[in-house]
RNA sequence: GGAGAGGUGCCGGAGUGGUCGAACGGGCCUGACUCGAAAUCAGGUGUGCGCGCGAGCGUACCGUGGGUUCGAAUCCCACCCUCUCCGCCA
């Protein structure tokens, strides 16, 4: 949600800012309904107020026992009530309208976002690590983990339909090493405190991190009575720790890592990945979530962004990071660092992680507070999130990266501790 | 799932139709006293929204949403949550 007060003061640069993400501010409705609400505001407390006092008075003049007068006031007070109830009805719909727009208008770039429209405008900021050279015809993920006999694409559809795996064996194995030793890494070397939390959320909270009300379609919702859906993201649960909070200064910044599994539609997407793991309805993924002061937001998105990268470079995967433009940019953040890792199959980078910074936007959605100790005053916290990593996709850059001629795969040293010491992946 | 009790401010806890944003106690902050501290005394101490350059004023909020009424923390309805007991269960 946008500061309604930026929103009326400079209308028309919010709605130059908003552009640049390839988003086009009904500027003469905000405008319109803006004027319309504030006049009607004011008349109903104007009327309130009216009554208030007026009530209050007949209260008086009963205690006095002056009950003539009390039922003369009741009967011009009941008058005054229905032209209340009539402008009363309006701004609520007025402020309805607006605030169901609003709610639909995503965050602004930050002045350091790149133009442009779509992914193609990316901007490339550094590549780390070293592309591996294969003097052997590489397979990709699926054909590596279905000759280990770890992956299962079949019996998943049979278990429960398309973009679901079943893991077995070592890859089973594998990918619970690769959430613990994110885990590890980001607790007792990241500063980020481990978190368990729902993995069914509500609609409110889906609310206050920006996926409602506009990406409904990409929710699995439980059922049709209840506001319960399956959450796409740890970003969810872990962010709404502090929604309706007002947070003490001392206790910030607040950083959680989160392992869980996702759940997403993935509407829309048909024909796109279909093949292996890359893109899934459920996947796991270990996220890292941080609320901050506002003037740290930047600063945590480097470091953040930087945590990210260290589970890579463990890893001894190739990535680089882009910064993504306006036009590519998620409904509520305000600029977003991209890792993407290399996959020697794909002969690309491919998305792994997504880091952003949100600042007041998701908090205000939130109601998410902390006690500026300089102005005395509640404010609205900073909030970000990014992966550290999605699990399912680092298996398959673990895989595919890491494999040899006779199709076994060498398990990062960095992930042995986590596997008993298990240095290969046989094939079955 | 069944039966009962209950949800009030930072905490405890009053308040069952009128001046209640809310007694009282505790906590916290400021000041006085003190060399300093304790104790004591005095004062202060919510949030959202709106209007206003501002001091400030208005409005809303006593689990949530409706309703009754001139007026609701207080009455009515629905829902949510917590606790106790029973049932079931990892």
């Amino acid at each position: 949600m946008l500061d309604a007060r930026l929103l009326r003061s400079d209308l028309e640069g919010v709605a130059a800012r908003l552009a640049h993400r390839g988003f086009s501010l009904d500027v003469a409705l905000v405008g319109g309904l803006e004027e319309r609400r504030k006049a009607l505001q004011v008349s109903t407390e104007q009327l309130k107020n009216e009554r208030n006092t007026r009530s209050k008075a007949i209260g008086q003049l009963m205690q006095q026992g002056e009950r003539e007068a009390a039922e003369a006031a009741k009967a011009e007070v009941a008058e005054l009530k229905s032209k209340l109830e009539a402008v009363e009805a309006e701004f609520d719909a007025v402020a309805a309208e607006l605030d169901a727009y609003l709610m639909g208008v995503p965050n602004l770039p930050d002045a350091s976002v790149p133009r442009g429209a779509d992914e193609d405008a990316n901007v490339e900021l550094h590549r780390t690590g070293e592309v591996p050279s294969f003097n052997f015809e590489v397979r990709d993920h699926v054909d590596l983990g279905t000759g280990l006999g770890g992956l299962d694409f079949e019996t998943a559809t049979r278990i429960t339909g398309t973009r679901f795996v079943v893991m077995r064996g070592a890859l089973a194995r594998l990918h619970r090493a690769l959430a613990q030793f994110m885990l590890e890494v980001h607790t007792t070397e990241h500063g980020y405190e481990e978190v368990n939390v729902p993995y069914v959320v509500n609609a409110d909270s889906l609310r206050g991190t920006g996926q409602l009300p506009k990406f409904a379609e990409d929710l699995f919702r439980l059922d049709t009575e209840s506001d319960y859906f399956l959450a796409p993201t740890a970003e969810v649960p872990v962010t709404n720790l502090v929604r309706g909070e007002l947070l003490d200064a001392t206790a910030l910044p607040l950083r959680f890592v989160c392992h869980s599994p996702c759940f997403r539609s993935e509407a829309g997407s048909y024909g796109r990945d279909t093949r292996g793991m890359i893109r899934q309805h459920q996947f796991e993924k270990v996220e890292l979530v941080q609320i901050v002061p506002p003037e740290q937001s930047f600063d945590a998105l480097e470091a953040l962004t930087g945590h990210a990268e260290v589970i890579l470079e463990r890893l001894g995967l190739p990535y680089r990071r882009v910064v993504l433009c306006g036009g590519d940019l998620g409904f509520s953040a305000a600029k977003t660092y991209d890792l993407e890792v290399w996959l020697p199959a794909q002969d690309t980078y491919r998305e792994i992680s997504s880091c952003s910074a949100f600042l007041d936007f998701q908090a205000r959605r939130m109601q998410a507070r902390w006690r500026n100790p300089e102005t005395k005053k509640p404010e609205p916290v900073h909030t970000l999130n990014g992966s550290g990593l999605a699990i399912g996709r680092t298996l398959v850059a673990v895989l595919e990266n890491y494999q040899q001629q006779d199709g076994s795969v060498v398990v990062p040293e960095a992930l042995r501790p986590f596997m008993g010491g298990l240095e290969v992946i046989e094939p079955a």
